[in-house]
DNA sequence: TTGTAGGCGTTATCAG
DNA sequence: CTGATAACGCCTACAA
C-alpha cells in the first residue's frame, strides 16, 4: 500500500528543498534546467499530485460548491444538479451535496456543516419548511460571513442574494390562456400550499389568465394537495365538479389526474385537457403523453454555478464595500405541447 | 460582513495563548473553571466553529466521501444516492458527488481530483464505458493508496473491495418463472449490451428459467438496445415477432414497449405481461401500472454507506497489513406485482 | 494551570 | 539558482 506522495518526500529523496520541489514543479523560472527536469521527472514516476485539503488551507478557498436542495429522487432538481455539477466541473470546482428533506432543521444544519471552510459557495433551493415558516436566519447568517448564496426555484425575497428563477406567473398565464383558446371554460389548478413561491406565482398568472378573458375564477376549482405526495383528494374532486382542462403545478398530480379521469369515462384531450410543470420521465411516458413546461433545470443549475463562481472569484479582488448588486436571473419555461391537450 | 473567528483571534482577543483557547473549547481538565468559562462565553458569543479544513489537515481525514455515478437524472441511482446521504449524514459525514455520464475519462478525472485528500472513501457504480473497455487501473490505484472502495450495482469482479449488488440473477429468474407459471410462452427480453454486469446476470437467469421450464431459449426474442435511451428498436420488434411476455432491464424499456403494445391493439395483461427492473415513478404513474423489480435503491446506499465508514474508521486503528477480506452484501430484489401481469 | 513548539502539506517572500 | 522561514488554522506533547 503505497501512500501519497509529498513535496516533503520527493525533497529528501532528491535532496533539495522543499521549496525548490515546489517551485520546480510550477516551473518556475528560479529553478535551474537540470534540478527542474530531475524534480519533475521524479514527481511523475511517483505520480505526484499536490494535496487538495493543505491547498485549501493555504489558499483560503476550497474549490468546492455547496449544494442544498430539499430533495434528490426528484426530477426537476437532479436536472437543475445536472446543469450545477457540469458547469461547475468545467470551471474545476467539486460539488457538496445536502438533502434537507423539506425539513428547516436539517437545511440549517447542512448549512452549518459546510459553512465552516469545506465550500466556497451556496446554491439552494429553500425547504418546504423553511418557507412556510418564513424564517431565513441561516441563510442571513451565511452571506454576513461573505459567503456567496445563490437561490433557484424556491427563493425569498427575504434574503438578498443573487437568484434563478422560472417566470413561473407568465408561463402559467400563458398556458392557461392556451387551453382558453382552445374553447375550455372549466380549468381547475391543482397546486401545493402557496407559502411555496412557485405555487404561488403560478397561480397567480392562472387567475390573471381567466379575468383578463372574463372569467370568473371559481374558488373551488382550485385544489391544493399537501407537498407530501398524498394525492388521493384528486379522486373525489372530479366526483365533485365538472371541468374541461386541469392545469397542475407538478407531473405527479397532472399524470395521476389523468388517469382518474381516464377511469371516470372521460376522453383526453377531447372532453378535458391537461397541462402539468416539469416535462419529465411521466410526461413523457404517461399515456396519453402530457403536455407541460419544461422548466429548463439543466439551464437553471447552469446559470446558478455561473453566477455563483463569479461570484466567488470576484471576491479576491473586491475592494472591499464596493456596493454588491444582486442579480435574479429569470428563465423562461416553455411549454412542450403533447396528446394531453387539443393542438 | 464580519468574517469567520479563529483560535488565534479568541486568543489574542482573551489574551491567552492559543493552545488555552483551544483545550479550554474541549472542556479539557488542565484549563482552570475561570479561563475555561471566559473562553466558552466569547466563543459562543462569537459563534466559533473549528475550521473544516484546518481540522482535516491535521488528522488527515476530511469526513467526507466521494460518489461516482453515471447518471444523476436516473430514479435508481437518486434513490441509492438518498441512502448513502442519509446515513452518511448520520454519522457526520458529507457526500461530494461527481456524475461520470458514462465516460471512463470523466470517471478517472474525477477520482483522481478527489483522491487527493478530499475524500476519504469511494462509493461508486461503474460507468458505462469503464465496463465496456474493462480497464479498472484508476480503481486499483485509488484502493493502493489505501482509500476505501464500495462498488454498488455496477461492479466488478477485477477489483478487489467491497461491494452491495442486487440478487440479479435470482430475481430474473424468479419472475421470469412466475410468468412462464402465469401461462407464458413467448417471453421477450429487452435488454441492454451485455458489457453490463447487470443486464448479463438478469439476461442469465432469464435463460435459466426457460431452460429449467423446458422452454428453448430463442435468440431472437433477446433485443438489445443501446445503453442511450434510444428505443426506436421495440416497434419494430414487435412487427416481427409474436410474444405473450416481455421482461425489460429497466423501466423505460417496459414503459415504452407497453405504448407499442397497446397500439398494436394487444390488450395488457389478457394477451400479453410486461415486468420491468427498477421500482420507480414510471412504473407506478403507467397505464396499464407496470409491475416491476424494486431494488431497494436507499438500502443499498445505506448498507454501502456503512460498509464504506467501518472501513474508514477501521484505517485508524489498523495494525498494517492484517489480510483484509472484502465483502459483498447482496440484496434481495422484491417484485411488485401490478396490473401489468396476471396476479 | 498555562504556554511553547512542532507539525499536517503547501505556497510565497526573502535571504543567500 | 537555491533554501530557510513563516504562514494558513488547528491540535497536542511537553515544558514551565
Amino acid at each position: 500500500m503505497r501512500r501519497k506522495i509529498t513535496l516533503k518526500d520527493i525533497a529528501r529523496e532528491l535532496d533539495v528543498s522543499i521549496s525548490t520541489v515546489s517551485k520546480a514543479l510550477k516551473n518556475s523560472e528560479e529553478i535551474g534546467r537540470d534540478t527542474k527536469e530531475k524534480v519533475q521527472a521524479f514527481a511523475k514516476l511517483y505520480n505526484y499530485k499536490p494535496n487538495n485539503i493543505a491547498v485549501s488551507l493555504k489558499n483560503k478557498h476550497t474549490k468546492n460548491i455547496g449544494v442544498v436542495i430539499p430533495d434528490i429522487v426528484h426530477h426537476f432538481f437532479t436536472t437543475v444538479f445536472r446543469g450545477i455539477e457540469k458547469y461547475a466541473n468545467s470551471r474545476g470546482y467539486n460539488v457538496i451535496i445536502c438533502v434537507s428533506d423539506e425539513s428547516f432543521d436539517k437545511e440549517v444544519i447542512n448549512m452549518e456543516m459546510l459553512a465552516n471552510g469545506s465550500i466556497d459557495g451556496f446554491i439552494m433551493a429553500l425547504s418546504g419548511e423553511t418557507q412556510l415558516k418564513n424564517d431565513y436566519a441561516h441563510l442571513k447568517e451565511v452571506t454576513n460571513q461573505g459567503i456567496p448564496l445563490v437561490l433557484f426555484d424556491r427563493v425569498t425575497d427575504e434574503v438578498n442574494c443573487d437568484k434563478v428563477v422560472l417566470n413561473d406567473e407568465e408561463i402559467a398565464y400563458e398556458v392557461v390562456m392556451k387551453l382558453i383558446n382552445s374553447g375550455r371554460k372549466r380549468i381547475a389548478l391543482f397546486t401545493t400550499e402557496n407559502f411555496f413561491n412557485v405555487s404561488k406565482n403560478r397561480e397567480d398568472g392562472y387567475r390573471k389568465a381567466l379575468m383578463d378573458s372574463g372569467i370568473v375564477v371559481d374558488e373551488e376549482l382550485i385544489l391544493r394537495l399537501p407537498f407530501n405526495e398524498n394525492i388521493d383528494a384528486i379522486d373525489p374532486f372530479f366526483d365533485k365538479h365538472t371541468i374541461d382542462a386541469v392545469l397542475a403545478v407538478n407531473e405527479i398530480f397532472a399524470v395521476h389526474a389523468m388517469g382518474v379521469a381516464q377511469k371516470k369515462g372521460m376522453k383526453i384531450p377531447d372532453d378535458i385537457s391537461f397541462i402539468g410543470f416539469t416535462n419529465g420521465m411521466l410526461s413523457k411516458y404517461a399515456s396519453p403523453q402530457l403536455s407541460s413546461v419544461a422548466q429548463h433545470g439543466d439551464k437553471m443549475g447552469e446559470i446558478a454555478a455561473k453566477m455563483l463562481i463569479e461570484r466567488i472569484e470576484a471576491e479576491y479582488k473586491e475592494d472591499e464595500e464596493e456596493e454588491v448588486v444582486y442579480r435574479t436571473e429569470i428563465i423562461k419555461g416553455t411549454l412542450i405541447e403533447r396528446a394531453s391537450t387539443i393542438n
